[in-house]
DNA sequence: GTCTATAAAGAGATAGAC
DNA sequence: GTCTATCTCTTTATAGAC
């Protein structure tokens, strides 16, 4: 997608799937009409053929392009990382920046997949298995180095991690005064060494 | 609601927001019309309307039942527990159960709530912040008496422990041999005392 | 309490001029 | 690449008989 340096789209068609995104994640894809998307661009509802298929064409592109940036965002950061840990970390962050980069990509992706046709969600949904399988990965290695605990599948983990990094998104604010990286950082902390009163022997988690 | 012994409705005012709930969660509330509504319940669709207001309502008492629900549940499961750590393991098996036991309703209160007029979704925001106030007061209280850490906001902690426990609805299966019981006790491990392998020289979580 | 019939509005998408 | 005009279908909801 060309965009310019602060962020705002260039081409109509590009301007058509951020318009798209925001009002998917604000009003839902099925409520959201094409009537809207044609005001938000400020042009006539049959002019929107001219740059996209349909509708569900939209959303599909949205998924895709959601999981396409996440992906790549965090096999980029973990690609030089060799501690399990660090790694894991590393993956936590760019999950996390990814996502809130471009929140309402991800969060129409994120809840907006059973629109979709049976063919295209399972397209979308052979993506979102293949970045999960990556988290699985990283949880499994590290599992294997002695760096996680053993006791909880390592599944139950990546599940339990995904959950606790996606749905963030419902409640994380731009203007608030924890930005993405501290939050990713809190999140490293919560999932690694838990909740609970450090004990006074030794550090929970050895770095 | 009514309900017998096995589950199933027996007023026809229960059985659709049942079948409401269904459909909701599996369609989207704007994707599912009342054709498909009437269809599953085996009438007409001017039926509906005399035990319905309208669709939105529909919504609107489903959200509030299912807030209602979760909330008494953990208000009892927390009634007699006195430890702070067990109180919490308590609120988070209530919270699971509750939520898996009525997924449907759940999930649609979740992912749906942005369907509402601004009337009634600021009535249900309002019933969804006072249950997250009591799972906040937990945390709280169980921070102040020195059983959980104290170096991260018990709001951060409280929004990171529903996102876990929350979201598990999106790939909990009943089929499954994991149970809900099983799940609520590992996210109290995975909550409380982290991924990390724990140290030899200490536990992590003092019982 | 359920039905048939219908109103009234809005949806996604296309035709064809410019 | 955008417009006006329109097609066709579906939507929520109501009227009124039974």
């Amino acid at each position: 997608m060309e965009t310019r340096r602060d962020g705002r789209s260039t081409t109509t068609g590009a301007r058509l799937q951020e318009e798209a995104a925001r009002l998917f994640w604000r009003n839902g894809y099925a409520a959201t009409s094409t009537r809207e998307l044609a005001d938000a661009l400020g042009v006539q509802k049959a002019s929107l053929y001219h740059h996209m298929d349909s509708k569900e064409q939209l959303l599909y592109g949205l998924c895709i392009d959601a999981l396409r940036h996440i992906e790549s965002a965090v096999q980029t950061a973990i690609a030089f990382e060799d501690d399990p840990l660090e790694r894991l970390r590393a993956l936590i962050r760019a999950h996390v920046g990814a996502m809130l980069h471009d929140k309402n990509k991800h969060a129409t992706m994120l809840t907006e997949m059973r629109a979709l046709s049976a063919e295209r969600r399972d397209d979308v949904l052979a993506m979102r298995d293949r970045y999960q399988r990556l988290v699985l990965d990283v949880l499994s290695s590290a599992q294997e180095a002695g760096a996680l605990r053993q006791d909880i599948a390592a599944e139950l983990l990546s599940l339990g991690l995904l959950d606790l990094l996606n749905w963030a998104i419902f409640w994380f604010r731009e203007d608030d005064a924890l930005g993405p990286e501290e939050l990713a950082d809190t999140f490293s902390q919560m999932f690694l060494e838990g909740a609970a009163r450090p004990t006074v022997l030794g550090p929970a988690t050895p770095r």
